[in-house]
This record gives structure tokens, C-alpha cells and sequence, in this order.
DNA sequence: CGTCTATTTGAATGTACTCAAAAGCGGTGG
DNA sequence: CCACCGCTTTTGAGTACATTCAAATAGACG
């Protein structure tokens, strides 16, 4: 596990083994039951999470009180609820454990200690925040320009692993199609 | 024009004189007429541009020979095509001035030598790439749930100079709505 | 004033949603 | 091991939202 981080490092700039586990000692591990919260709206987020081993999702309830899934996450990625982690104001999201998940959890506090002993990790960030920005702006204009049809054909195609750890009424929120009509489109196929 | 980069730096690192100086060296400022393409789709996007006055559109042909319109950029904003910058592969948008436009280009060249020279510069680019990251993230959300008409009513009311300087079918273009029926909601409304 | 471009109008169509109800499926307790 | 309960998926009818295509009208600019 201290493997990963470290090839995550050091894919933008070199760090020595002492560096790693000094970045290292920020982290600490927590384990979440299946349906367990990693973050309740009205909270603060004040973490961000490398998933070691789980799936999580990140949604909101809307004023019909339905659930909006906005994001799933998975082993190896990071997680969190970026604007509150950022801005410090309570969330307006739910991270929601969906099998039971391992994470390294990363304090507000911590990675600011971690930017002034380490600053390389400015860069670190930086360029990982940078790709970021591109893959969601690429995953919405493949979205945006797609028909409910072909969104869920795109995800079965890149995401096959969630299609069968998700149920499908969350895949259909995550697409913004209503779980009814995704069941139409299966059938269609 | 000085000013204005000084205080964009300012904003999350305290930058002397000398540094803000050797910043805007990197900086070359470039016109470009009404019509004139920063950027064509093909060519790899060698940078970014700080608009100091005008405006553009980042827009992409789809292949029924569709603009689609991404952004604007407007005065004081960056703009530029991320993916093609950071992965310095060919573009797949054009970048076109919608009005005579006076820019303020970085080359990626330059930049690097840039976060080299400064490194405080990382810190200010990881923070500001992140504040883009929310603001695409809580577009989305919102977009996402609205109707045709809100985005519409949304757009006019977040940006109502954009109304006034941007022809309508391209702000039906940005907002993924036909020039026919935006002109029917424009009518009810 | 004429030409080119942008906007509006209208009819026909398609895509996706709502609501209600039925069917399927998995786990739990008897 | 079966029966039941709760949750997920499917089915169907009716409807709303938004698109396509074609054509008319309006506006901007030389």
C-alpha cells in the first residue's frame, strides 16, 4: 500500500524513499462498512480518501428528494467532495460507502503540513488536478453530446467492472436517466 | 496590464516586485481581429492566454458538421484548450475570437521555465486549476437537473453581458439547446 | 438597396419522463 | 427448505420536452 503511493508520486517528479514515507506518515487508514458514510451532507470535508480496496459513491438529494449520483469511486482513486474540502463550507453531498471499503485518509490539515515540508507535492498536485479537469471535461462532452442510449453504452463499455458491482438503479442516476426507461433500453438492445 | 497578473499571483502566494517582473517576462501580449482562430483544430495548443480585452469561443465540429460551443472567454480569464496543452497532442477544438481580441500569450515552454524559476508558481497553478475543477463540477450539477428553459433564464441571469455581445444561436450552442427552440422559449417566456 | 446571416414560425416526430402496478430476486426466520 | 418481506427491475399507458426540417421574416452591413 505504501507501494502505491509511492509510484502515484513519482509520476510527476522524483521523491526519495524518505519523502514517500514522510508523505506517508500524513495518511492514515479507516475501514467503512457497506452503507457506511464517509461524508453526511452538512458536514464539512475535511479528508480527502485514497481507496485502497471498496467503491464508494458521491451524490445529493435534490428537492423531490430524489438521489443524484455524481460520482462512483474505486480502488486506487482518490475521493473526496472537492468544493467543501476546499472552500471549508458544511458539504451539500453524501460519500456513501457501497461494499465495505478500505481508504487512506488525508487531512486538510496534513496535506498542508505535507506542501510546506515536501514542496514538491505542489507540483504533484497540480499536475494531478490538471488531469482531473481534462477527463471530466472530456467525459462531458462525450455526455452531453450522447443519447441516454449511448451514455449507458459508453459506460458498460469503459466501466464494465461497476456494472456489476452497481445496481443499476444507481448506474441510471449516475446517467441521468430514470431507472424505468434505463430497463427499456436494456431490453431494446 | 502589469496589475493584473501581480494580483491574480497575489491571490494565493505573496510574490515580490522582481518576482511578478520575471513572471510577466515569460508573458507576450498578441491581437488577434474578430474571426481570427488562437487556435485551430489539428494544430497542438502551444498556450495559454490571459484575455486582457475581448472575447472567444472554444467550440469543436461535430460530424455532422455542427459547431458545438465548450466556453467563452472573456477579459481577465485564461483560456485555453487543456487537453491539447497539457498532453501537447494535435486539438480536437478551435479557439476563435468572437471580437477583436488583445491576449496576453504563455507558452508552455515558458511556463516551465516559469514553475523552475519560481516554484512558487506551482502553488498558484495547483490552486487555481483546483477552483476551476469546483466551478466545472457545480456547472455541471447544475446544468444537469435544469431544463432547457432554466439554463437558459440561468445563463441570462449569471451572464447577461455574454447576452448582449454573443449572437444567440451560439449561446443556444453553449447551452446544448436548438436556435429553433431556444427562439419558441425566448417567445413563451 | 440588396445580400448574407440570424431569428422566428409551424408541423411532424422522437426521446425520455411520470405514475402505477406487476414481476423478479435475495435474504431471513420459522 | 420453504414462505414471506423488502428491495430492484420490468412493463405499459399517457404525456412533456425538445428536435428536425422547411420556409418565412427580420436585421446587419457594405
Amino acid at each position: 500500500m505504501k507501494n502505491q503511493i509511492h509510484s502515484y508520486l513519482n509520476r510527476y517528479a522524483s521523491f526519495s524513499n524518505e519523502e514517500t514515507n514522510a508523505f506517508f506518515s500524513y495518511l492514515s487508514p479507516k475501514t467503512f462498512l457497506k452503507k457506511d458514510f464517509l461524508l453526511n451532507e452538512g458536514d464539512v470535508c475535511k479528508h480527502k480518501f485514497f481507496i485502497l480496496d471498496g467503491l464508494v459513491r458521491l451524490f445529493n438529494i435534490d428537492s423531490k428528494g430524489h438521489e443524484n449520483i455524481i460520482h462512483f469511486g474505486i480502488e486506487h482513486w482518490w475521493t473526496t467532495n472537492w468544493e467543501s474540502f476546499i472552500t471549508e463550507k458544511p458539504s451539500l453531498v453524501y460519500i456513501q460507502a457501497l461494499e465495505d471499503t478500505t481508504v487512506l485518509t488525508l487531512s486538510k490539515e496534513n496535506l498542508e503540513k505535507a506542501y510546506m515540508n515536501i514542496p514538491k507535492l505542489e507540483r504533484v498536485f497540480r499536475i494531478t488536478t490538471e488531469n482531473m479537469l481534462i477527463a471530466i471535461e472530456r467525459k462531458n462532452e462525450f455526455y452531453i453530446k450522447m443519447s441516454s442510449k449511448e451514455r449507458y453504452e459508453f459506460f458498460v463499455k469503459e466501466l464494465p467492472s461497476f456494472v456489476q458491482r452497481v445496481p443499476q438503479y444507481m448506474i441510471a442516476s449516475y446517467l441521468d436517466i430514470t431507472p424505468e426507461y434505463l430497463s427499456e433500453l436494456r431490453k431494446k438492445k
